[in-house]
RNA sequence: GGGCGGGUAGCUCAGUUGGGAGAGCACCGGCCUUACAAGCCGGGGGUCACAGGUUCAAGCCCUGUUCCGCCUACCA
């Protein structure tokens, strides 16, 4: 049998030891298993079970909200996916982060409401059904709008859940029965009652503006949605335009030639001396043959270029601006397509491209070009499709955004949202404080179509929240509903409340909105955050969220972004398939430190699953050790042993601490804390130190103690991991015997609480000395190069009394964990003849080595010891020799470092006299 | 142009009111040890970017310099 192919694992595997397992045959092992509740396998396979759990826990409703329930309740709304999506690491971070917070507000007993759905992504969707077109050699037009709607949809039918099963497979908790669809008939109905009410308070608008323009995707996009670029092939060219009344010429600069077809003025700066006999005069512009007047404008910078600036209104912004101060003719000379039209005249035809050589060449010709100069400069290119934009005017629809941001600014301000990380709110406030009205309307035609429309009749225009069958005014039926729809973002500002029902006043929106906390990227804090909550102060008016938290980043492992270019990218469920959901998440939960990217790399990943597996193997042995065990039987009343008061009084500080990360989502300090206490705690400590009382049959209470113990402990620790990994928790939990009383699911235990009872300062310290002493020998093993099966023999002295009776008490662990024959532990003991030496627990401990090592060796080790220890030491003294430090210094630090003082001093003499001891040895 | 974040071990990064520099991975040595070689035990490794300052005490606070990211902006 090769395990590799079961497991679809593709790392090598050490070479198997068959002896191991006979091994265990014939301590019968074997037998023993059949005698228990359940058993694991060897190594924990994530994809036996995960399907597995995730339907368990979706079959017994384990996700779902309910308004009626009573008690405190936490809600989310997820940021919904693109429809057109797939799952990549950006999305896997933001549901894990959401995951794990639903599933400990569960545990937490909190009401919990995580509702999905999907956005409908209006351009990027519409582009992958075009592209579908194009393959069969059509357009949109060749089909007619209610045909290619159909279309959309129909995609929609057949690949829109794809994102969503992906989600599962992540293992996010979402209230799927609750799955909403921006394009869906209540979220429709929202936006149309939004835009009309935003309309009839004037905050809605249509006007003739320069907006930006895709001219591939033949639309106007916000501002939000151009990407600039910076494009250092870029030239800045100057164009002569000669004086009509034949005295002289002025130049202008531009990076734009082709535009000057449209210009209708030159515009110089009032004040600039150079210029000021000119005011008021007229150019002929080149190749238009068409006389343009000269106009004093505060916009145009003297220092810039000649001080004379081109004025296009129809294709700059600004242009329009000054156009529109100055009554300007405006004329367009470019068409939706980016093609000049007819009154680019002998342009008209050519793309923007091929016409800007051509002017330029025929401006060169006529000697009108007197100088090019290389030119850095940022160009818009579309978010979508990355085409360059144009700076178009047209006719488009409008928010008046100020009232609307005043009152999001002030929300943050005082506190009713908080925006975590803080340092957020600066880059909010910074945008919200500059914002410009948004352009909402898109001539797409997949979206929310405007609800407006034009009587042909009489011209009027009627904005109604249900479809009009004639006109108010003239009673005609010949109604035109308005083309455009609107910004997807639009539809997506209302998410936290269209999604619960409104603008029904409906049981789930009265229980969970506002909303606990919003879970996102950066990348979408203005596209999105911000219009949540400009609509919900608006619509509700109550913030959408108490919280904001805002991620990170997913990079590779060299902090670059991930990018097919690149062909650097994670795939998330490639990973799944490979290590696991459960892996994929401690990883991503670990690195996902505040303000800080997360850099993730697969060997990272199967380093956590490596932990995983360590998990899975505590439980596999905990299992092989409860024969006879029930979880009904109290232990309250034991007597413990120094290692189970120790495992308890760390696992309650653990779950303090891990309580209060989560509360403040500091993930990654909760998945390490989880991390060191169940591997380097747990693990490597308790589960060692248990073995004797389990593997005992003379002492049966102590025995079923360890046991109760144990089990404890394993099944504490899986409810605290239970957020960060469900599958293997769940599985694990489900095979340990349970309580009569217990729930379902791990989903529905309770997390574990922080006790009084179980804080144990005494067990900590006196397990701290074991401990120490334990590494103490081993660390002489180590450095003397003796295996761990040499047995060896110990002497431990010292003067501190209580040391020396706490290790009495626990020096069968000692001898037990050190690998030790014997071990003698007196205030008098004697020093062995040719021993090493070690200082731990502020005694003296020697192993005698004669005959085992050279004791060169040692001294070596004795040597280097001594080094860092005087070193340590001298750092301590000079701050004890500053007057100052003990003059200001408070009381508690300075005895703190008279104490090491002392004991570094005894340390430092115990070393020299064993390494004399050590001298003369070898010498005699 | 404005703003924000960062520079700590070979790599990726923690470091919560200033008080003994940490983790994971990588590296070196030892090891089948009655859960786990996806493992166990031990070990080495840092002028905390640089320069000043405040302080008894600075990775942390202040000033300046430098390098790297990101966001933002209508200079033709």
């Amino acid at each position: 049998m090769n395990e590799n192919q079961i497991t679809g694992h593709p790392f090598k595997k050490g070479a198997p030891l068959p002896f191991k397992d006979k091994l265990k045959e014939t301590l019968g092992m074997t037998e023993n298993l059949k005698n228990q509740p359940r058993q694991l396998d060897k190594n924990y396979d994530p994809l036996q079970i995960e399907d597995k759990w995730y339907k368990f826990w979706e079959d017994e409703g384990c996700f779902a909200a309910d308004p009626k329930a009573e008690g405190d309740h936490f809600s989310m709304v997820i940021p919904p996916p693109n429809v057109t999506g797939s799952l990549h690491m950006g999305h896997a971070l933001n549901n894990l982060l959401q995951d794990i917070l639903a599933r400990y507000h569960r545990q937490q007993g909190r009401n919990v409401l995580w509702m999905p759905g999907t956005d409908h992504a209006g351009i990027a969707t519409q582009n992958v059904v075009e592209r579908q077109l194009a393959a069969e050699g059509l357009e949109r037009h060749d089909i007619g709008r209610e045909r290619f709607i159909e279309r959309v949809w129909q995609w929609r039918e057949e690949s829109g859940g794809t994102i969503i099963n992906q989600l599962k497979r992540l293992g996010s908790s979402c209230d799927w029965s609750r799955e909403r669809f921006t394009m869906d008939e209540g979220l429709s109905k929202a936006v149309r009652e939004v835009f009309v009410t935003l309309y009839e308070e004037g905050l809605i608008y249509q006007g003739d503006y320069i907006i930006n323009w895709c001219p591939r995707c033949h639309t106007a996009l916000s501002d939000l949605e151009v990407e600039f670029e910076e494009h250092n092939n870029g030239k800045l060219w100057d164009l002569e335009y000669p004086l009509a009344d034949g005295g002289g010429s002025i130049i202008v600069s531009t990076t734009r030639p082709e535009t000057m077809l449209g210009d209708t003025a030159v515009a110089v700066n009032g004040e600039d001396e150079r210029y000021s006999d000119l005011i008021g005069k007229e150019v002929i512009l080149p190749l238009m043959n068409r006389r343009i007047p000269i106009i004093a404008d505060d916009y145009v910078d003297r220092e810039f270029g000649s001080g004379a600036v081109k004025i296009t209104p129809a294709h700059d912004a600004n242009d329009f601006e000054v156009g529109v101060r100055h009554k300007l003719e405006i004329i367009k000379v470019m068409d939706e397509k980016g093609l000049m039209n007819e009154n680019a005249g002998v342009y008209a035809g050519l793309t923007r491209e091929v016409c800007r050589e051509q002017v330029i060449s025929d401006l060169n010709e006529l000697g009108l070009l007197p100088a090019t100069q290389d030119y850095q400069h940022n160009v818009g290119h579309c978010y979508r499709c990355q085409t360059i934009i144009e700076p178009y005017l047209s006719n488009q629809w409008f928010v008046k955004i100020k009232p609307l941001a005043d009152r999001a600014i002030a929300a943050v301000k005082d506190g009713e949202t908080r925006i975590i990380p803080k340092s957020w709110e600066k880059t909010y406030f910074n945008w919200m404080e500059n914002i410009r009205d948004w352009c909402i309307s898109r001539q797409i035609w997949w979206g929310h179509r405007i609800p407006a429309w034009y009587c042909d009749a009489c011209g009027k225009m009627i904005v109604a929240r249900e479809d009009p069958d004639c006109c108010p005014e003239c009673s005609s039926s010949n109604l035109r509903q308005e083309t455009d729809v609107l910004d997807t973002w639009f539809s997506s500002g209302l998410w936290p409340f269209s999604t619960m029902g409104w603008p029904e006043s409906t049981e789930t929106l009265k229980k969970y909105y506002p909303t606990s906390v919003l879970v996102t990227g950066f990348d979408i804090l203005f596209f999105w955050v911000a219009r949540m909550m400009m609509m919900g102060l608006k619509c509700m008016d109550e913030v959408p969220f108490k919280d904001v938290y805002i991620h990170a980043l997913v990079r590779d492992e060299h902090g670059h972004k991930m990018s097919k270019s690149r062909g650097n990218v994670i795939d998330p469920l490639v990973i799944i398939d490979q290590f696991g959901a459960d892996a994929l998440r401690f990883t991503l939960a670990a690195f996902a430190a505040q303000g800080r990217d997360v850099s993730l790399s697969e060997a990272r990943i199967s380093g956590y699953r490596n932990f995983v597996n360590k998990l899975w193997n505590a439980a596999r042995f905990t299992l092989m050790n409860l024969e006879g065990f029930s979880p009904d039987v109290a232990i309250e009343n034991r007597n413990f042993s120094l290692a189970e008061r120790w495992i308890s009084h760390r696992l309650n500080q653990t779950v303090g601490e891990v309580t209060s990360a989560l509360d403040e989502y500091r993930f990654n300090d909760a998945a390490s804390a989880l991390y060191q206490f169940t591997w380097h705690e747990f693990c490597d400590w308790h589960l060692e130190l248990a073995k004797p009382d389990l593997f005992q049959r003379e002492d049966e209470v102590r025995r079923t103690t360890a046991q109760a113990v144990l089990y404890r402990t394993l099944e504490q620790i899986i409810r605290l991991l239970h957020p960060i990994m469900p599958f293997v928790c769940e599985e694990i939990w489900q095979t340990l015997p349970r309580s009569a009383a217990a729930p379902k699911s791990i989903m529905q235990t309770t997390f574990p609480k922080v006790t009084l009872e179980s804080d144990d300062a005494l067990a900590a310290q006196e397990m701290a000395q074991v401990m120490e002493v334990i590494t103490a020998i081993r660390n002489i093993r180590g450095e003397m190069n003796l295996s761990p099966g040499q047995r060896l023999e110990a002497v431990i002295k010292g003067s501190d009394e209580n040391a020396i009776n706490a290790l009495q008490r626990n020096s069968d662990c000692i001898a037990n964990l050190a690998r030790l024959t014997s071990l003698t532990i007196a205030k008098d003991a004697q020093r062995p003849p040719q021993s090493a030496a070690g200082l731990a627990a502020g005694l003296e401990i020697f192993v005698p080595l004669a005959g085992l090592v050279d004791f060169a060796q040692e001294a070596t080790r004795l040597a280097k010891e001594l080094k860092k220890t005087e070193k340590e030491f001298a750092g301590v003294s000079n701050k004890l020799n500053n007057e100052k430090f003990l003059a200001k210094a408070p009381p508690e630090i300075i005895e703190k470092e008279q104490g090491k003082h002392q004991e570094l001093e005894h340390k430092l003499e115990k070393l020299r006299v064993n390494i004399r001891t050590l001298e003369q040895v070898t010498e005699s």
